[in-house]
DNA sequence: CTGTTAGCGCCTTCAA
DNA sequence: TTGAAGGCGCTAACAG
């Protein structure tokens, strides 16, 4: 029905040659042993015909498509979207395409992106941990296909992952404030199920213990990393006695619901009054806008994409060189600690004079 | 080599049954006739022995993914990241997914993808325009893949096209700035070659006119869409003599870099001194700290990608159900007008008080 | 309602 | 270095 799609046959025949040899000449893992002659002829032929390869046909027959997925909490997120961006940069220098999926903020949705993307024989997936645990990852990553974790860990698991080093981050953060003389600090938003929020703490108890101050139940309002969070926190906040004089947000997200819920006590942009000092997880674009930051610490989600791709595409190799991989696989996986990669993260000071 | 995948045939002995039988009652169309007896009995097998559908294997056979792509200029940017989430809501309750890719804002980058798409036998594709020209567009829309635009307009296609209506959002924009009493308004960025930017300065255009108020060449600072692009026009503005009292800025990035700019004035965040008011298209979740702002337009990213999905899916269906839809198709698409739906903006006030 | 069968387009031994 | 041929797993006639 409709238009015959030209295959790999008809290029053969345009240039006298079998399909096996076409077939050879377009591997692109290019396997050689095609003379140069035939190259040029079949190349010639296939361009002159308007040949496209069917990449089910191929996938079909050689159980991979040089694709990796990558499953991100959200898409309208820019730091997530950042780093899907420079992975896809790399990933297409070396030939594979990335498919962006969405997990919308749940394990639920991740198991089901994952599942997808793996029905869709990506050869790996990159996964940006919606919740703290990961069987769903673990089982996938032994039974075969590659994966590697980025920004946050998972329980459960021995997967590669490419981190932040956010207990430094968090330390150096936190002593910014300190040297600026700021005693009285709170650190603000953060679930103890999720590993960022768990080193970021553990940094600033580190920081302020280093300084010799005390830190007791008001020294944190953990809980929730979302915009809500941060503005629910601050909101007490504002309403507590003694309020502090430095906050540290967990993230970029609890950060901006404190911000919203300073804008909030003012009809106009007018921001007399009490105005605590901001020292937050995540730089973007805005954060120099927002009237409350003095610092942030931002990641480097450029070398945190290349790193990811290097390490998945090594295990990807490494999977289809061992032959029957599968022993192996499971032989390694078993035995090799997952290796965990720690990116040095930047303090970033935003100028501001309340 | 390696473990043997489950098939189909698999499902078919566990079941006691024939592979068309198991391969119908598996069919995501539904096609029906199969007893509710033996539906039961293949689902209980599949499940039992853990089958997944091999999708290359289907695809290869009804040339078809249930799967539509995405192209947009990149990933980075909130306005298309929100699109392109609101689009995979939908799609996936229509049992489809999504496939993002960037086109990294160039017209060649955005070639590729549609390419690579199509390789993939995606369904259809969405595209947020990169340029102002589409020729690979139309001859994939003409040559068998339903393809509708987004966002922007392009030339020489008939494509259907899903847009805001930029003109009288313009037009409502400079409408509240001329009711705060400003007169000397100048509308800030924009390429003549992108419809969103001419559409924009069109309306920005009657209401000047419609208040009566003369305009000449100062009133427009035209060029470019980028954050450097508005940087580099505020940046002749405050030098100029006599500084405008409003402006309009034709986006988000624009807006964003006249809002750095303006900040760069100062050490810290005083803002003394001359400070005009900014109208600016698109909102975000910043948009209520950056400090001249006073209006923006938020478009509805939500129902663009409704609409978006809603006019991809009929095409995909009416092309299915063409049997040999091909003359057909070439048929309608020659003689009927492109479908162009424009959505209605919303003109949010943001309170500020300079 | 169900089974038989012939490919979809490609890759990959195996032999030449 | 090249060619011939047998599937990869699934669907869609066509029979029954």
């Amino acid at each position: 029905m409709g238009e015959r799609s030209v295959t790999i046959r008809d290029v053969a025949a345009a240039a006298g040659v079998s399909t096996a040899t076409v077939s050879r000449t377009l591997d692109p893992d290019g396997s050689g042993g095609v003379s140069e002659k035939t190259r040029l002829r079949v190349f010639a032929a296939a361009a002159g015909i308007g040949y496209r390869t069917n990449l089910a046909a191929r996938s079909l027959k050689t159980r991979s498509t040089r694709t990796v997925g990558i499953v991100a909490p959200e898409l309208a997120n820019n730091f997530f979207m950042d780093l899907a961006e420079g992975i896809e940069k790399e990933l297409s220098a070396k030939g594979y395409t990335l498919l962006v999926a969405s997990s919308d903020n749940s394990v639920e949705g991740e198991k089901k992106r994952v599942a997808m993307l793996a029905d869709r024989m990506v050869d790996g997936i990159v996964v940006i941990p919606a919740g703290s645990r990961g069987e769903h990852l673990s089982s996938l990553h032994t039974g075969g296909i590659p994966v590697v974790l980025v920004d946050r860990l998972v329980e459960g698991t021995r997967i590669d992952a490419i981190l932040s080093d956010n207990e430094a981050g968090a330390r150096s953060l936190t002593a910014k404030l300190l040297e600026d003389g700021f005693r009285r600090i709170v650190f603000v938003g953060g679930d103890k199920a999720v590993s960022t929020a768990r080193e970021r703490m553990a940094g600033f108890k580190a920081a302020m213990k280093a300084a010799g101050i005390r830190l007791n139940r008001d020294s944190f309002r953990l809980g929730g990393m979302e915009v809500e969070d941060g503005f629910a926190h601050m909101d007490v906040i504002l309403k507590s006695g003694r309020p502090p004089e430095a906050l540290v947000a967990v993230n970029l997200l609890v950060h901006l619901g404190m911000e919203r819920r300073l804008l909030a006590r003012f009809p106009g942009r007018r921001t007399e009054g009490y105005m605590p000092v901001i020292a937050a997880f995540d730089e973007s674009d805005y954060t120099p806008f927002l009237p409350a930051c003095r610092y942030t610490v931002a990641q480097d989600t450029a070398s945190m994409g290349k790193e990811a791709v290097r390490r998945i595409l090594e295990r990807i190799a490494r999977r289809k060189k061992g032959g029957n991989g599968f022993q192996e696989e499971q032989f390694q996986t078993g035995n090799t600690e997952p290796q965990i990669i720690r990116l040095p993260v930047t303090i970033l000071k935003h100028f501001q004079d309340r």
